[in-house]
DNA sequence: CTAAAATCAGGACACCCGTACCACTTTTGC
DNA sequence: GCAAAAGTGGTACGGGTGTCCTGATTTTAG
């Protein structure tokens, strides 16, 4: 009776038959979340708003993602990359020492980070990915340090950015005392290295 | 026509009428909706839910709480409170090093904290709860260490510690890493004090 | 070319939400 | 005692949500 008889329709895995425009559209509503994720944060990713920001109707995005929480899952770590990229870059080009300024440069973009960072502790699914951010960020600061990787000073370095990042995001307190503290970290981290 | 035409009804300022009962009403709704926070976080708090919590009338909720947000900020404001004396207690009892193990006690508690600590970057009002939980930890901390208030140390032991709580709560790595962090944070803290 | 599979698009369903309304009872001030 | 105020509780409204269904259209495979 029915033409189809796909419980879950959506694209099938392999290798799909009109991927070209397929793809296209997923990534186009992908990027659509994440740009929403970005800009209202996590209530703001709702079918209907990120149809009509892909410029694609309705069913577009239960038919390319299986449900609501996976469009979240895929949209948090490709957020997750994006920001590990852009905090390379960062450090590469102003330093370690600098790191508390750059959650001043995209304050919006890391509040929706730590919104889902923090409900990954409600969803298991999540949880990979969060450890996901907080080792790449760990490798980061080791690898500048030329810090072995897992040497506790990198970690215990990282502690200290995660909580400055994070308390200028929710608290803003002036960018002072927080590049004060990271200084001091981080003169504790290299000052004599066995 | 109305017989009453107060655009909010809500109890009155000043010392109300029938008080009694009518406060006893107010805490129990405060009481269950700070219940359901730490239980389901945040989602949770609904109007529905927390009048039926209270085993009380869904119009109670509106009738005692002009909106949900003011009863989230005030379920936010009792959590950080209970959570500050609870910390209290904890480090009297087992001391500094132990911190880490306490977020172990009541994770779920943590969680919903931390939640409405990130969901403070979107609104302002709750911004000067967040403040009060991080200045109070801080506070906790330089008391503890018998440092002067401000004193950048416990400032920048506590970046570690609430790292590594968040971390605790939200990844739920095993818990020996943060016991040696912690205790590596701690000796930078105290080794030489000027 | 043709039939089957995949994709598309619009609408509809069922649910839950915050809040407002309104009749009713109790308490308060005088 | 008595009006007015405060408190109470059941219900209804309007809106937004995730998801499903059902046709029409396009693309693929033989």
């Amino acid at each position: 009776m029915n033409p189809h008889l796909n419980p879950h329709p959506g694209p099938h895995p392999g290798p799909g038959p009109s991927q070209e425009r397929s793809r296209r559209r997923r990534t186009t509503l992908l990027n659509a979340a994440v740009a929403l994720l970005t800009e209202g944060g996590f209530n703001a990713v709702t079918h209907r708003a990120v149809a009509h920001r892909a410029r694609l109707p309705l069913a577009a995005t239960t038919y390319y993602f299986a449900s609501r929480d996976q469009l979240l899952a895929e949209a948090f770590a490709q957020l997750v990359e994006t920001e590990l990229a852009t905090t390379r870059t960062w450090i590469t080009q102003h330093g370690l020492a600098a790191l508390t300024d750059q959650a001043a440069a995209d304050r919006t973009r890391q509040l929706s980070l730590w919104e889902l960072y923090v409900h990954a502790g409600r969803d298991p699914v999540l949880q990979h990915i969060a450890r996901r951010w907080t080792d790449g960020c760990v490798r980061l600061i080791a690898e500048t340090l030329d810090l072995p990787a897992g040497d506790p000073r990198a970690r215990l370095l990282y502690t200290t950015v995660s909580t400055l990042w994070l308390e200028h995001v929710v608290e803003q307190r002036p960018p002072g005392e927080a590049r004060t503290l990271l200084t001091l970290a981080l003169a504790h981290a290299t000052e004599r290295t066995p």
